[in-house]
DNA sequence: AGTCAAAGTTCCCTAAGGGAACCCCAGTTG
DNA sequence: CAACTGGGGTTCCCTTAGGGAACTTTGACT
């Protein structure tokens, strides 16, 4: 398809997408994270074709977001999230609560999030790392920074 | 390309991909966030095949992210975030704050948030909504929701 | 009447996703 | 030791979606 390339463009989220940014690849993430790391897991899982999740896999391994570990002497792997992966997750809760809060209709959240340090059933929300008053759309400025084009 | 519909998925994250993870569709998000509202803007900033920003465009309209208006008695739009739209937003901080932590560089950022409520540079940070204490993917239990699957 | 610019639309070409069949490897079974 | 099994891919073909360029439409300006 001669999909262009995002890696290459000045901006973080376009080259966010080009880790993350092909289809699959974010439910990919959630099912290791949720605990489904083999192969054959995450296919019928998810009912992805074979020849796509290898692309996938292999392009996350790539990129440092999973590791591939042998777990058996026999030749078989899992896929772990590396500290870069893990930071990943943010990306996914996100995800997650937009479509839990717009498109989850009736039935409700198909998944909820405890959180370890309170007990609660809860979700997450964007603070400010400075002040750690709320952080949305309407509350930055954007500023060009040092690593904008010349 | 016969894409599996994530629509219909039990799961917020396919959900929300459904609406926002084609290609470009952050992209152009992030330009009407940042200003440029318009089709050919957009288009030049982008590159993007004026096909494919088409599609885009009207995919983001149906699902309620965007808002199509006229500005002038020719036909003329501009396209603009609905409360749907802006709460999106979100997402697209912390995928630029990924971006900016792993991908940027020695460069660093090409771009910067200034926080109004504090005046500073800072970034987002996931926080739990009840308690205000951090929220990663180690903060975290999943469990079945009411809209889970039967 | 002719020009202009925004915003699409149409057409062709190529590459990427879906799906099913096939392969390889190291244990396990008989 | 031959056959079987199951994880983890690879290969092949078919269809469809993205890229790119050309063309169209609409109302306003000159």
């Amino acid at each position: 398809m001669q999909r262009t390339n995002f890696g290459e463009m000045v901006c973080s989220i376009a080259r966010t997408l080009d880790v993350i940014g092909e289809p699959w690849s974010p439910l990919i993430l959630r099912d290791v994270w949720a605990g489904l790391t083999r192969f054959e897991q995450i296919q019928a899982d998810l009912g992805i074709s074979r020849k796509v999740l290898t692309e996938r896999l292999n392009h996350l391994v790539e990129h440092g977001v999973l590791e591939r570990r042998s777990y058996d002497r026999r030749p078989r792997h899992e896929y772990v999230l590396t500290e870069k992966g893990t930071e990943l997750v943010d990306l996914l809760m996100v995800m997650a609560r937009w479509g839990d809060t717009w498109l989850a209709g009736k039935a409700g959240p198909p998944v909820l999030y405890r959180h370890h340090a309170c007990g609660e059933i809860s979700k997450g929300d964007l603070r400010c790392a400075h002040c750690g008053e709320p952080m949305h759309a309407a509350d930055v400025d954007l500023l060009p920074g040092p690593g904008a084009a010349g």
